[in-house]
DNA sequence: AAGACTTACACAATCGTTTATGTAATTCCC
DNA sequence: GGGAATTACATAAACGATTGTGTAAGTCTT
């Protein structure tokens, strides 16, 4: 851990040639150095190449802080999740990463870790580095949103993803959780399971509540009936998942499916299925959602519904686009819908019904 | 996916108000301003606190850009790493982003995608971003190194982690891959195994080739002999990793145990092994390498050794931290080498030999 | 009481770009 | 061939903070 430690001259650091640099080798002026850079029709063609061929020569690089400065605007693209860890979160910023560095922006990424007042600090932080447009899924904790309101204020694009307002007046990306809930539960229905009990999250994140919804609107079609007995809310941890089966379980009368809102408490209900000599699926059909990494190598195979990840990064970022692109005085709020998809596996196929 | 759009004016974006503001208000000079904001020792007591006041009154944000162009040198912090995935990446980031964050410091996230070309790309974008510091696992087709180079000349702090150069004229934090090849190996060795394959990486990264060598060592110094039939190279993912098992297990004289330097093609290897009816640890111990999270929810669960992703994404940090403050002339190279840590499961633990 | 500090502030240059506003010289149209 | 339009460039003022230098006044030393 102690670091071995060497020491060496260090040469003088050399300065970047700027553009100030470029004028005084040619004779000309900056302005028509900055406007043969960016191709301004004001520059002759001979001037440009003989610009741009310098440039490459001197190997300049653009001090992207003082256009920045000057334009009031800079490339960056701030983001901020509630954590970087799973498969959800850091997918998305891959997704994100990816898109914008394409459209020439670079990002800054913030870490709230689930709590409001460090999600206030972000936003300053972003805006301080005055960012072009801020990225966003909201903490667990936050239920008071004027800080997103400032960013509106300052007229700086603003969009949230996955976890958004209620309200929705914003711009936001977000998965059709209702309809993952919905096809899931129906998929449970139509193997033949008619006592579907449910895993819920914390009902204020709107995830949730829309994934349960999706569950109760697809009992209430199959004819089913809506027991709250068998929806238990937690932060469905593996350890929660577990604990809830076992109570269920313990039931006089035991349900025969379990969809649950997240993955973890699933894998944690499979563990103690099969602790208790049960089986999955012919005792407890299983079906899970996110489609964690795990759900393909477990035993069974958990069935779940895949988030979209990587796409919801990348249309977050083109619906930033759009947003500066039509900044002409209008502001406009749109919200797009990612279909989410069911990944049916081992753990609610009953061999009665293959498909 | 088309967006629901809603048309709304936009309200004119208030500017954010600057230092010239609060002069003027308090009818004093910038210079004032500024020296009571950073709490200077010439400014009067009295006088900082109505600047202090006002300030915040007024919601006061500092312009980091034009703060940073003035000084040369920004709060931000650059990272590069091959691509945000899996487990260890992630995690990484979370912990840089975290200590990042305590010191001040916001960090701008970079993704090579394993391509050099990119990789160049990534250091000329943080570079005209003024980042104070670049911190970089690098690609793994890599092999050209003068794009770094262009960082030292800079005088911009560089710390490699995990993936590092060769060359240790750098600053870098590493994980003990040799040890944890050999703690790993050993182990197995200690459990009775005497015939123990290794599944290797691509040799021209460090890290897999530190694992190797402590994977021969630990049979070196058991007396065991080391066979190059039994090391197989290759990307390691979960079907190369099931393809390679079945190779070793039609071998004459098959292996009764693999110490693979990744987890993915452990896992791999666990399915194959189980497909041919054969028992892990009983008739094959395995034991892998990261601790993915998928380790510990396998049957048996996956002996796996440990890479203390945050600790080395805070290490990271903490040495940058150290080079800005020592920037005295001199250039210290300093590498940190994080112990891994081995988890012991089931699928190396032979009942015989309980510890 | 003269010189030496310290305190408390202002002036103005500076970082590296961008851009509104000139100002010539050329070309074009009728 | 006179005025408008176009081309090709220069001048200089921003953007918002930092900082070396200057300058008064007050305090202290001997």
């Amino acid at each position: 851990m102690a670091p071995r430690a060497k020491q060496e001259q260090l040469p003088p650091p050399t300065t970047p040639v700027s553009m100030a640099d470029l004028a005084r080798e040619l004779g000309v002026s900056m302005t028509t150095i900055s406007r043969a850079l960016s191709d301004h029709h004001s520059i002759g063609p001979a001037t440009k190449q003989k610009v741009q061929k310098l440039a490459k020569k001197l190997n300049y690089q653009p001090n992207h802080l003082a256009a920045a400065l000057r334009k009031g605007k800079s490339k960056l693209l701030g983001v901020i999740v509630p954590y970087i860890e799973g498969r959800f979160f850091p997918s998305v910023v891959h997704g994100i990463e990816s898109a914008a560095s394409k459209a020439g922006f670079s990002v800054i990424i913030c870490q709230s870790n689930e709590d409001a007042a460090h999600e206030r600090k972000n936003i300053e932080t972003l805006l301080s580095a005055q960012v072009a447009g801020i990225l966003v899924s909201v903490a667990r904790t936050t239920n008071d949103f004027r800080h997103f309101e400032k960013v509106r204020k300052r007229g700086i694009p603003l969009v949230f993803f996955d976890r958004t307002m209620d309200n929705d007046a914003v711009n936001s990306v977000v998965l059709n959780d209702w309809k993952g809930g919905y096809q899931s539960t129906k998929h449970l229905i139509d193997q033949g399971c008619r006592r579907i009990a449910h895993f819920a999250g914390l009902q204020h994140l709107n995830i949730y509540r829309n994934r349960r919804q999706g569950y109760l609107d697809a009992l209430h079609d199959a004819g089913l009936p809506q027991d709250e007995e068998l929806i238990v809310y937690s932060d469905m941890t593996m350890e929660e998942g577990a604990d809830a089966m076992r109570r269920l379980l313990a039931l006089p009368n035991p349900p025969d499916a379990v969809f649950s809102a997240g993955d973890s408490s699933v894998l944690g209900a499979l563990q103690e299925v099969k602790r208790q000599g049960l089986r999955v699926p012919q005792d407890i059909a299983l079906a899970g959602f996110s489609n964690e990494a795990f759900t393909s190598i477990t035993e069974p195979m958990l069935t779940s519904v895949d988030q979209r990840c990587e796409e919801m990064g990348q249309a977050t970022v083109r619906l930033f686009l759009e947003l500066i692109d039509s900044a002409g005085g209008a502001y406009t709020q749109r919200q797009v819908v990612l279909q989410p998809e069911l990944f049916v596996r081992e753990s609610s196929l009953h061999g009665a019904k293959p498909k």
